[in-house]
Parts: structure tokens; C-alpha cells; sequence
DNA sequence: TGTACATCAGTGAACGCGCGTTCACTGATGTAC
DNA sequence: TGTACATCAGTGAACGCGCGTTCACTGATGTAC
């Protein structure tokens, strides 16, 4: 079992490692293939040898970033759902333990949105990964408030999109002026208000 | 007063009105001075006459986009604030009616932000104009709040920002999902239940 | 275990295209008489 | 009003750099005997 030198999965590891880093500090079209390639510490060649082309590798490092993204929420659902506290600490604190870095993975998503805004195809994939990441999200609400015994007055999905929309956007101003929003401040200061309100029977 | 048929301030005019729809479609690195000058109608050799750079004209595009929306929402203030109607829809109709092209302004300001998160003097600079933005609606919330007699149990600021944050990623989803997010529904579903139990004096 | 060979992951020089930028110029506009 | 000249906004050819991509190669790894 000894650890091979060259390894064809350990190189585009490390390639895709390189681009993240590197596409986060200066976007897709104005990262160049050698910044990539000095960043992993292999030659051009080498990236050529794994990727067909600079746009390949901008579609296979969404598909790794959002397949590791997706594995983890599943490995921290069960471990939320059964954990005392709040549902809100709950659905929070998978949104911010699954990226861990907050910044990059802010630039990378929200790159990645950009693009796909502007590429039908792009859209596609994008859209898949959001659904089931919603579907995490949704299940680990519906698992919660039906062991609270509490009834939503709108569809959990919505309650989801809702929680997603606020941080993205609360994301963005606390990376902005980090000190006038700290991370989370607004998701905490009005989101149990929505949820107070939603988890009152329908009147 | 006859018209000029050359006059510098209508070219730079036109070729950021260029830089404008080329940088929605193609970001601001995958845009060439060539594209904006072809969509203006100009050569080069124009807009070298006009800007010092590519990275000047960026600054530029900036200030004057951010100039005309703060413009518009200082006009529409007035009528929002005395027309009949709830708060929300004052708010809310202030930031849509603001972007004629909801699309294009999102692609362009989620770009300017993705820049400015990348660049120090970029953020000194976006910072300053959505300090003035948020100003602008929090002085329209501070009005008709207080015309119809409501107090506030948060900072009336706090509750633009709450408002700004939702707003944008209620609009990356809508722009991703037409169908399954219109435009505003997140708005209108949540924001009712929020301004409620702000709006009830802090028990 | 050691030797000979085949494979193929990664090297690095090269190519050529498109880009941002420059600049000598042209002809439309404004001014003086 | 008409003519001569000055200005300068916009033209378009040119430059050279950096980029994405290609390819003949090299030397490390795996296989056969």
C-alpha cells in the first residue's frame, strides 16, 4: 500500500485545489490557466493532461465543490436533528459549518451564480445542486418541528428558500462591513420572528 | 442650440451605456474594450480618448450607475412616502422600480460587489454609495412609520438591512427559477411577518 | 531479487490569437476677419 | 455671409504581451521473465 508518487486522482485533486484558491481571489475569466498550475506546483502540461480545456475545469470544479458540499450536509443532518437546541441553530449551523470558509466559498457560489445567470446549461446544474441542497435543508426542518410537535403555516420549502435567500444576502453585507454586521446578526435578530410566526397554527 | 454631432460627453455617455449591456453578458473580464466599443458604435481609438483604461472606465460605470439609481430614488422618495399604501409596499416599490432591468442590475451590482470584496478601494467605494441607499430607505421608513403612528422594537436601519438582504437573495432566486420564485414573493410572504412583531411595542 | 522493456503522467518550449493600449492621421466643428 | 485657419474628437493601423492550447520529449512507475 505504498502511497504512489503520480497519481492521475491526486494531481487533479490538487489542480481543482489550486483553482478554488485561485478563482476566489481573482474570478474565472481573470484567472489564467498558469496561475492555477503555479498555485497546485505542476506545469501547464500537466493541467492539459487533466482537463480538456479551462472551461472543463471550471464545470468539474463546481461538480466537486458542490458534491463535497452535499456529502457533508448529509453526514451533519442526523447529528442536527437529534442535537438539543433550537431549530434555527440547527438549520444555521448547517449552513455555516458546511462551507468553511465563508469567504471564499461566498466568491465561489456566487460566481458560479453569475455564470450560470448568463448560461443556460449552467443554470441547469446549478439549480440541481441548490434542489437537493433545499431538500437537505427542508428535511432537517420537517424532521425537527414534527419531533417539537410544531405545524408550519407555510410549506417547509418555502420557510427554506426564505432562510437561504436571508443569508446569502446577509452573507454579502457582513463581508462587506464585517464590523457594522457581524456573520449571522441578522439571521438571529429576525428570523425567529418568522418562525414565530409561521409556527402558529393558521388562523 | 443646434445639436453637435460630436460631442464628448454623448460619446462617453454611449460607451457606458455599451459597457453597461456588454458587462452584464459577459462579466467584467470576459468583456473586451473592442465589444463595448462595437455596441456604442465607436472604435477604439474613441474610448482611449475618453478613459485612461479598462479599469478607469470600471470606476466610471460605477459612479455613474450608482449616481442615476440614488438620483431616482431621491425623485421617487417624496411620492412613496405621501402615497396611500402600506410600508412595505413603499419599500418594496422603491427597490424595484429603482432597475428598470432587474436582471441586468443584479448582474451588473452582483458583479461590482464580487469586485469590491476583491479589491479595498473598490469596497471603500461600494460601501459608501449602499450607506447611502440604505439611508435613503430608511428615511423613507422612518416617515411612514411615523405618519401611521408605529414604533419600532429594532433599529428602523437594522430592519433596511434585514430588507436589502432578503431583497437580493430573493432576486438571485428568482432570476435562477422564474417559475418556482416569482419576483417578490419571498418579500411578500415573510417581510408582513416581521414588520408585525417589530411594529408591536417591545413587551 | 534483478534486469529489460512498455506505459504514460508530467515537462517545458513553442504557437498563434486576441487583448489592452498607442499614435500618426483626418475631417468635422468652432473661431477670426 | 464667406473664407482661412486652429482645434481636437474620433479613426484605424500597429505593437507587443499574455493567454489558452499543443506537442515532442523524459523519466518515474508498473510489468514480464
Amino acid at each position: 500500500m505504498q502511497p504512489p508518487k503520480r497519481s492521475r486522482t491526486a494531481t487533479r485533486a490538487r489542480l481543482l485545489e489550486g483553482a478554488l484558491d485561485v478563482f476566489a481571489e481573482r474570478g474565472f475569466a481573470g484567472a489564467s490557466v498558469e496561475d492555477i498550475c503555479d498555485r497546485a506546483g505542476f506545469t501547464r502540461g500537466a493541467f492539459y493532461s487533466n482537463f480538456a480545456s479551462k472551461d472543463e475545469l471550471v464545470l468539474a470544479l463546481f461538480q466537486a465543490t458542490t458534491d463535497r458540499l452535499l456529502e457533508q450536509i448529509e453526514a451533519l443532518l442526523p447529528e442536527l436533528a437529534s442535537q438539543p437546541g433550537t431549530l434555527l441553530d440547527a438549520v444555521l449551523g448547517l449552513l455555516d459549518e458546511t462551507a468553511p470558509d465563508q469567504r471564499q466559498w461566498h466568491l465561489i457560489s456566487t460566481e458560479f451564480t453569475l455564470h450560470a445567470l448568463r448560461n443556460p446549461e449552467a443554470a441547469r446544474a446549478l439549480n440541481e445542486q441548490r434542489a437537493m441542497f433545499r431538500a437537505s435543508l427542508t428535511r432537517l426542518v420537517a424532521e425537527i418541528s414534527a419531533t417539537s410537535g410544531v405545524r408550519f403555516s407555510v410549506p417547509p420549502e418555502q420557510f427554506v428558500r426564505l432562510v437561504i435567500a436571508l443569508h446569502e444576502g446577509a452573507r454579502s453585507q457582513s463581508l462587506l462591513e464585517p464590523a457594522e454586521v457581524p456573520a449571522g446578526s441578522l439571521e438571529h435578530t429576525f428570523l425567529p420572528m418568522v418562525l414565530d410566526a409561521v409556527s402558529r397554527p393558521s388562523h
